[in-house]
DNA sequence: TGGCTATATGCCTATATTGCCATATAGGAG
DNA sequence: CTCCTATATGGCAATATAGGCATATAGCCA
């Protein structure tokens, strides 16, 4: 068992583990998309978002490259889209087993 | 667009980010497996253990179940071991990456 | 009942994450 | 060069996470 490995995977998912960074993965998913666009999109200070790109970026998720003044990212391993519907499939059957507490 | 669900989507990854969490799932992938199991497999001392686990249990990733003086933990979301599969393409291409700049 | 094993929880400290503000850097337009 | 827009970074405060110790709870066995 090698736990560096593990370690490894574990940062990639500290990386998917934020509300705005999947929203913006999720942008990523149609198109490469400036840090304009994605700041507007989370609705959080530019600064906030910048960080939050840069998180994607050292994990290894996304690149970026430049037009002009502008920055753009793009989506480096669309798989990490595969696990937005296992969230999903993990958050309705906790929703349906509290439900059946109920 | 629901913020919502992203928002729950994110503390799934969150269950996932660490790799004590990880080494337990991917133990889960095969059996159930009791806490005292998982304890030694993990190396921590067992209550950072269990704390772990209630973490994954409050996700919705595992379940558990007593037999006799012990809990046993299930995975009840396999595709979240998909995960690690993409999460090991994101730490090879950014070992890639990091290479080429060598 | 008493003692042993297994597990969970409260408490505390250390560390990490988040978000905004202020500011630095860089490119484009005039 | 000067101004404007776009982006990144440093600093700070608030909050979250992690890990161990002590302890509570529960099941089993004698």
């Amino acid at each position: 068992m090698n736990r560096n490995i593990y370690k490894l995977k574990a940062e990639v998912a500290k990386a998917l583990a934020h509300e705005s960074r999947l929203i913006m993965l999720d942008a990523l998913k149609m198109d490469d998309q400036c840090v304009c666009d994605l700041t507007a999109l989370v609705g959080a200070d530019q600064s906030t978002v910048s960080k939050h790109l840069s998180i994607l970026k050292n994990a290894g998720i996304v690149s970026d490259h430049k037009e002009g003044n502008r920055v753009f990212y793009h989506l480096e391993t669309p798989c990490v889209l595969q696990f937005f519907d296992c969230a999903l499939e993990v958050v309705q059957i906790r929703t349906q087993a509290t439900q059946s507490v109920l």
